[in-house]
RNA sequence: GUGGCCGUAGCUCAAUGGUAGAGCCCCAGAUUGUGGUUCUGGUUGUUGCGGGUUCGAGUCCCGUCGGCCACCCCA
């Protein structure tokens, strides 16, 4: 038996790892002022046949349930925050400013970079129309990645402006019918040819072209990118109006997070859609919204990828998973005495760890190192008094049994003191 | 969903159609209470699975499942 294709199971590196991801993603947005929420894995079906474009339905991972529901594990959160925010809005001040990181799921045949589950660090302002609000997430975007050791060497942002495009549309009377087809070829014009572009663009393909070429400019766009200058982030964006995205409930600013090397697709993407709490809420309510998502797998390869990431991580996982003490039982005739300190100890909120049947002292040395400990403490002839080993100095003291809570203290707060 | 390549021990990989191997990892020892080294010994495979060709298949053929890559699509 195996995971389902596209699934993975996370050993403990792993998971320290993905441990590490979501520390990272959670520290830099409430360092941004961001709070925390989470929304149901599954959804009606219905939820996503409407808001993201057909296109998304084929992909989705949805079954029949039981009650005979549709219903579909999410493969997005933006319809889901929507749904909620439609729902709880006079419950909040505006702006809202949450984040959520969760599993989210594709229908498709995997491949590197791309599984059939992963997770998401999402982030949101919910109530801001003015592109402060844009300007502020995409910081937020640029700070996380950052947060992993990222330099403006390693990724750029590209950022670009939907309405750059329906405004040349409107001023060439194409209905508004029209649109999200037209974006569509637009945003695929970089991976197929010029020719079949220029075939589904008819008498737009000319301008299309130009503007692609030549870089295009916005009042808008140059603001945003002087706003994000001005927080020093200048290195970490460019202009780029080839960027649409495929989701169809994007309404202006758009932005994604590539690798500088161009070796992985996009690393994090959004963008703001204004129009999709009041879809889903029958123009109940209206909210200006903008937000970007980042996955953990493509994120993931590029931590690998960037030494100065790797690093950090590698660093982060083995401080994490070292423990602070290891107990050597050398006399088991000790091995009640010792669990009795063993239980103080943990109350008191250190790690400990100990063999959990006659061992060798040698083989629990070794555990010891193995599992990073900064103490080792040895029960045997010497009771009532205690061995206490530095195993980074490799130097031994006595102490008697009912003062080691102290001296361990002492020396977990100021390692050389013993 | 379509096409191409691949599938041997837990991992990385060997084996002109002729007896399935190595390294690492793991486990256990080296006169019985001290940790990255060393030495010795040990476990593990229906060669992904199922058919077929052949005296004989890890090797060739077909199917299937899984993986990688491209397309599709991108949350």
């Amino acid at each position: 038996m195996q995971a389902l294709p596209g699934f993975r199971d996370f050993l403990p590196e792993g998971c320290a790892k993905r441990n590490c991801i979501f520390a990272r993603w959670r520290e830099v947005s409430r360092r941004y002022a961001f709070v925390e929420w989470e929304g149901p894995v599954l959804e009606p079906t219905e939820l996503y046949k409407k808001k993201s474009g057909s296109e998304i339905v084929d992909q989705l991972f949805n079954f029949t349930d039981k009650g005979e529901r549709e219903v579909a594990m999410r493969p997005e959160l933006t319809p889901t925050l929507a749904r909620v925010v439609a729902a709880h809005e006079r419950e909040f001040k505006k702006p809202l400013k949450w984040f959520s990181i969760g599993q989210f799921f594709r229908y498709e045949k995997q491949q590197r970079g791309r599984l059939r589950e992963h997770f998401q660090l999402n982030c949101d302002i919910i109530g801001e129309n003015d592109l402060a609000a844009d300007i502020e997430l995409v910081a937020l975007c640029i700070d996380v990645l950052r947060a992993f050791g990222f330099t403006e060497k390693d990724f750029v942002v590209r950022i670009s402006d939907r309405e750059f495009w329906t405004d040349l549309f409107r001023e060439n009377n194409v209905p508004a019918e029209r649109w999200d087809e037209l974006l569509q070829v637009i945003d695929k014009s970089g991976r197929e040819p010029r020719e079949k572009t220029a075939e589904k663009l008819g008498h737009l393909a000319d301008p299309v072209f130009a503007i692609l070429k030549s870089g295009g400019q916005s009042e808008k766009l140059d603001k945003l990118v002087d706003g994000l200058c001005r927080r020093g982030l200048a290195d970490f964006v460019a202009i780029d109006v080839g960027i649409v995205r495929g989701l169809a409930y994007y309404t202006g600013i758009v932005f994604e997070a590539f690798d500088r090397a161009g070796k992985f697709r996009a690393i994090a993407g959004g963008g703001r859609y204004d129009n999709l709490t009041a879809q889903l809420s029958d123009d109940a309510l209206s909210l200006p919204a903008i937000g970007f998502a980042m996955g953990d797998v493509v994120l993931g390869e590029l931590i690998n990828e960037i030494p100065r990431a790797r690093e950090a991580m590698q660093k982060a996982i083995t401080s994490d998973r070292k423990i602070d003490i290891y107990i050597v039982i050398a006399k088991e005739e000790r091995r009640t005495d010792a669990l009795t300190q063993i239980q103080q100890l943990r109350d008191r909120g250190y790690r400990i760890d100990y063999s959990l049947t006659p061992t060798k002292v040698a083989r629990q040395f070794q555990a010891a190192e193995e599992e990073g400990a900064s103490l080792a403490l040895l029960y045997g002839d010497e009771w009532p008094q205690v061995k206490v080993k530095n195993l980074a100095t490799r130097a031994e003291s006595l102490i008697s049994h009912d003062a080691l809570l102290d001296s361990v203290a002492k020396f977990l707060n100021m390692p050389g003191s013993v």
